[in-house]
DNA sequence: TTTTGAGTTGTTCGA
DNA sequence: GTCGAACAACTCAAA
């Protein structure tokens, strides 16, 4: 007789540690296949992205191959996730199938359609909490609604002082895969056709097995001084885990208990200032569950009237870095380059485009969930309404972030600026974040020609400030409808 | 029930 | 140079 198989359904939560499915799955004691189904057209409109496509292809070689430590093969399929898992079921005498959820409006439906449809079949199919630290329903206000505001929702999170974490050893697996089709990670086709992605593989290493020693590293090089370090984006002062936690190489509960479990006095501050940022992981992942239409429209309605301008020279001119704000190019371009940007100066290029430029949020949400490597429909959504002023505890209108003041305050001796814009690289520190400010001579001894070498500002900041307060204020007076 | 105070990330203006 | 106030409207909890 063939012995009976377990699916263990891999899909953002690419590891074996603290892996509730494949725990599931290995308590049954049956054979074990782990699968994973490239299935892009069901993620809505929200189709992962190149940068998002360049990380998968490398964080599934490295399932892989850690899969195969314990004997067992990673199955690769494309296409439909129902008639992928039914084929499998087929080929492989599957009993029971097991995953870990995912929240985005268009998965929650198709999920729930595809465990009822497996159920109806006599399969045993089963979800797991693994990728948050709280399940959207376990954390409500006094009214029994999802909080709107971050303080009080992340003070409601930390009485609920019991987080789960599996220890389940993985030494002992002595099951092994049946033989079925598989496709190779390679025929997916995630990787660039054009060879663009030599800064995102001289800045990252995909992986689960990665994910760890960053996070040591971190804690060990940066966690202390995190409060003050985190704003400065030429220093290390954050962790860059945001891709891991997408792709779920690293789970929210394996870093909680870690650094909670640190015993030093002066890591406190640090370690309090970090778990309240995987917080805002979790609020902006409840709020896209509880509130799905933001992922393209305003939480609050009125702002849907707002009069944004159609240029699409000037959303070129932002993508491109090339707007004249140095430290809005500088952002756009490590962006473009490594897949990835620093969070505050996330805010000042956000804050540029939407109210400088006044171009629409939805534009800026989308450039970033093309070319981001940590692109996450919660956090980008949660991210863009926050700078917009649009969404659930949103920056405040007249929180208008000045391009030359942020660059001043954060980046101080122009270093980022630096780094990515060699342009500006013999501009001396006074004049790196306004040149168009500098005196000719000082230009020339530069070598900077604004407009030839360098563009001039495409907007000038105090006029576009009063013209977005002005549109702002235009809104005061409309409600919010359902 | 009503009121009060606080709320991730800022800027400008006038004293 | 430094400091406080003003810049909405709304959410949420505590008084």
């Amino acid at each position: 007789m063939t012995k009976q198989t377990a699916i263990v359904w891999f899909r953002q939560d690419l590891r074996l540690e603290d892996n509730p499915a494949l725990d599931a799955a290995l308590k049954t004691g049956y054979d074990i296949i782990p699968l994973y189904i490239w299935s892009p057209e069901e993620e809505g409109k929200w189709i992962p992205g190149a940068a998002s496509r360049w990380w998968l292809h490398y964080s599934l070689l490295d399932l892989h191959e850690q899969l195969s430590k314990y004997g067992l093969k990673l199955i690769i399929r494309e296409g439909k996730a129902l008639e992928q898992l039914q084929d499998v079921i087929q080929s492989g005498h599957v009993s029971c199938i097991f995953w870990n959820r995912r929240y985005e409006p268009s998965i929650v439906i198709r999920d729930r359609q595809i465990k009822s449809a497996l159920r109806s079949t006599g399969l045993q199919a089963e979800s797991y909490k693994a990728n948050l630290l709280f399940e959207p329903h376990e954390i409500s206000n006094k009214q029994g609604r999802p909080f709107q505001v971050f303080t009080p929702f992340w003070k409601s999170c930390l009485l609920h002082n019991k987080i789960e974490y599996s220890l389940m050893i993985r030494n002992d697996i002595k099951v092994s895969t049946p033989k079925i089709p598989s496709l190779e990670i390679e025929s997916l086709n995630l990787l660039p056709k054009i060879h663009w992605d030599q800064g995102l593989k001289s800045s990252w290493k995909p992986g689960s097995s990665h994910a760890k020693e960053i996070l040591s590293t971190f804690i060990s090089h940066g966690l202390q001084h995190y409060p003050q370090e985190r704003d400065y984006p030429s220093h290390q002062g954050v962790s860059h885990l945001s891709p891991y936690l997408h792709f779920g190489e690293i789970s929210p509960r394996s870093i909680w208990h870690t650094i909670r479990n640190i015993k030093k006095d002066e890591l406190e501050e640090g370690k309090i200032a970090y778990l309240r940022q995987l917080g805002w992981r979790e609020f902006a992942h409840h709020l896209l569950y509880h509130f799905p239409k933001t992922v393209d429209h305003p939480l609050h309605s009125k702002y849907a009237s707002f009069p944004w301008r159609n240029d699409p020279a000037g959303l070129k001119a932002w993508q491109k870095g090339l707007t004249g704000y140095p430290i809005v190019d500088a952002g756009m371009r490590e962006l473009w380059t490594t897949g990835w940007m620093h969070n505050r100066v996330r805010m000042i290029v956000g804050s540029f485009l939407v109210k400088d430029l006044l171009i629409s949020w939805q534009e800026g949400a989308q450039w970033f969930w093309d070319t981001l490597v940590d692109a996450d429909l919660a956090n980008n959504t949660l991210g863009w309404q926050w700078v917009g002023g649009c969404g659930a505890d949103a920056a405040p209108y007249f929180r208008i972030f000045n391009p030359v003041t942020q660059g001043e305050k954060w980046d101080g001796n122009g270093d980022y600026i630096l780094r990515w814009i060699p342009e500006l690289a013999k501009m001396p520190a006074q004049w790196i974040h306004k040149p168009w400010e500098a005196p000719v001579e000082i230009l020339e001894k530069a070598e900077i020609k604004l407009g030839k070498t360098y563009p001039k500002p495409i907007v000038d900041h105090n006029e576009a400030r009063l013209k977005a307060l002005e549109a702002l204020n235009g809104l005061k007076y409309l409600e919010d409808k359902e």
